[in-house]
DNA sequence: TGTACATCAGTGAACGCGCGTTCACTGATGTAC
DNA sequence: TGTACATCAGTGAACGCGCGTTCACTGATGTAC
């Protein structure tokens, strides 16, 4: 069953290769289980099985290891938005397709999409993080104002059209996360029931 | 400086009087400096002035003091969307003094806001928890069907138009709050200079 | 190719902390007679 | 009106816990010569 390259992997050397990476997927692991309230860095190097100051020498402290957890969050939701962006054709096509990602997102990855936004939990200074937040901010306003993304942000400030847009699917799931609509796997049914005749309701 | 009722009022005695209620307006306090996430049982009561295990007699424990103050928040709330109600002559007008309203309570009251949709932190089953909750999305509902308020519920799922007004503040408020629009003053203007444009976006 | 040495990555024991909760208690209140 | 007693509301000391962080350390790696 092992290779010699699951063997090499799975070795317990004491450099661990790449630890920085392992303590994210742990991190995101924990919260999923957990949720952000339960997060605790220790919990989370256990899981890695490495030692609680292990953590130390890549992230600093827990806020570092979360603000990493939600800059791969982002990196991954702005993936999936411009990958609907390549499925679609019409402008409205976008936008709609965008929504079901955003929400899609949202119920798939609660931990992560928590993290993402619990702004006291994480340094939204980051460099990384704000570029991989602002990125997926940028394809929904880009999707709105019917042009391909582009990094360069807007000097004026964000279209209202955009926000309308973004605090739609994004209010809807919250709410979904929150519990308003039952425990996780109704809420997934009634946000597929409801995601289209919701986004019937946003004239853009 | 002291009127008699003063003296009466702040005497130390054993008995408290109404603990309940000073432990729930501790709990908010300590809610608005810390957040949620500093919360806790022991600071709450120390800012009451009562020992740590006072709270328990009342609330049981954390998570029954937590849901207290959510419910107080979601009657708060229910009390200005009806007040908003009363103020409007249209259906139109209705929608979006509610709407003001819903952005003007997140943004005065985070910690509440906060507390009443973290279900991890109370106890979503809680009867006065939940006929506060839904009364305030009773009212949501009311002013989109255009009828009057009241708290006999659709035997039908919601109405995704409701659900879309729903969404569309509870989306924005949360991204004000969580730093979107900047520091909070930010956030604020920005929410002022945005509210009607975003409405307009909303078709129900 | 071999060796010495600097640098890096992770260990593990220890720390102090604030937390929620418990428990036997006591002071105040209210009620029965 | 007075007294005895049950009930209630809050005390304060103590508990064990998991946490984040520290620190001197050691094993592995990479590089200069």
């Amino acid at each position: 069953m092992n290779s010699d390259l699951d063997s090499v992997k799975t070795a317990q050397t004491y450099h661990h290769g790449d630890l920085r990476s392992a303590l994210v997927e742990a991190a995101t692991a924990t919260l999923r289980e957990r949720g952000i309230d339960g997060f605790s860095l220790r919990e989370t190097a256990r899981r890695a099985g490495v030692s609680a100051a292990a953590p130390q020498h890549h992230f600093g402290d827990a806020r570092g290891l979360l603000t990493a957890v939600a800059t791969e969050g982002f990196r991954l939701l702005g993936d999936a938005l411009a990958e609907a962006d390549e499925r679609s054709t019409s402008r409205d096509g976008r936008i709609r397709s965008q929504g079901a990602v955003y929400l899609n997102f949202a119920l798939k990855h609660p931990g992560e999409f928590d993290t993402m936004w619990r702004c006291a939990r994480i340094d939204p200074t980051d460099a990384s993080y704000r570029a991989a937040s602002e990125r997926a901010f940028g394809l929904l306003a880009a999707a709105v104002a019917d042009r391909p993304y582009s990094p360069h942000v807007a000097s004026s400030g964000p279209d209202p059209r955009a926000v309308a847009c973004w605090s739609l699917v994004h209010g809807l799931a919250r709410l979904a996360l929150d519990g308003v609509f039952g425990p996780p796997d109704a809420a997934a049914a009634a946000i597929d029931r409801m995601l289209d005749p919701v986004m019937d309701c946003l004239v853009v």
